[in-house]
DNA sequence: GGAGACATGTAAGTGGTTACATGATTCC
DNA sequence: GGAATCATGTAACCACTTACATGTCTCC
């Protein structure tokens, strides 16, 4: 339901192709939302059918022609429309594989536990370098970009994603804690 | 993919019927994994099929009959092999409405935005409160369960949970406070 | 009389994943 | 020679949501 939504706000800001799109979801709000190439495109044509984006070719001499994306003013009061409209519950849907396996751990031997939380911690470790690393100056300082995506909003959403991923580790670390001290 | 195993997960602890799974869903394990009701009747008629689960009914004479489901031995293996292989990648796909909407935030006034984010908390201290107020020795005590569930390992879940949604208020409430000093 | 708990399910539609398919260019 | 980047898409399948449908009992 959102992902057209959030194809429809990247369009609000600039044109820009499929595959763009995926760069985009990929390395400026994976924080937030993830998105596969396959469901991008085809919710750009359905879009497109229903008139809230349209589309040029540009043709490239030495690349595969660019099919690149234009929001319409339909798509405009669209995206204005559900934005305004925040959702009753502010949580979403929970599904983590890995807590899942984690619940059951009893039936797994202790070291294996031990084992993942220590994957584990490496890998939100990984992913908060990521985040620190992101340059919010070097992302606004892009001439092509109207700035509709306001550097405000999008360092909360980052700060978001830090100060979780901090937690993450530090609860990681706590459980590390606490098998080591009741010897059961 | 998951949601077979949790259900295998929780059966391999006790009997239950598919009001009753729905039910430990909802109360028990809401905080890493949610599952809506038809999808639980579904998987249930799929995992019967494919013989990891049988059930008998049970009359009732007042109330409507119960059909009470039962692990079966391929079960409980299919089950194992599932928990023993961890997911190589131990964070799950985020799709955040909140966060999308937030990440818009310039195209709405900052009244919205605060509101929000005043209401953010609000739910994120309800749910806290619910948290906090599960009893794991109560949880423990019914006589009816086999403690597979180990009750360390519900606590590293249920921590979890406790210290995510703490930084998520304080996140909100730092949002609040940058909101009101760099005027604009 | 109405709401909510108990108990089961089906149907239709939408959303998401995985795998396949093509093809040039650039960099190592 | 091989991997990565650029660039598009289709097909099949699986997961999930929402709405519908039925019926009793208990408590207020």
């Amino acid at each position: 339901m959102s992902l057209k939504f959030g194809i429809l706000g990247l369009l609000s800001d600039k044109d820009l192709t499929g595959y763009a799109l995926k760069k985009e979801f990929d390395q400026s709000i994976s924080h937030l939302w993830t998105a596969s190439q396959s469901q991008i495109y085809r919710e750009l044509n359905t879009l497109e059918k229903n008139e809230l984006i349209f589309s040029r070719i540009e043709e490239q001499p030495d690349r595969p022609d660019k099919k690149i994306y234009t929001i319409t003013p339909v798509g405009r009061t669209a995206f204005q429309e559900w934005l305004e409209a925040f959702p009753e519950n502010l949580s979403s849907a929970k599904r983590d594989t890995f807590m899942l396996h984690m619940l059951f751990g009893s039936a797994l031997p202790e070291e294996t536990i031990r084992y993942q939380l220590h994957r584990f911690i490496e890998q939100k470790k990984a992913y908060l370098k990521l985040i620190e690393g992101v340059d919010l100056e070097a992302y606004y300082n892009d001439a092509s970009r109207k700035e509709l995506l306001d550097k405000r909003y999008m360092r909360f959403t980052l700060k978001r994603a830090l100060m979780s991923l901090e937690t993450l580790i530090e609860w990681a670390e706590w459980c590390l804690e606490e098998m080591k001290e009741d010897v059961k």
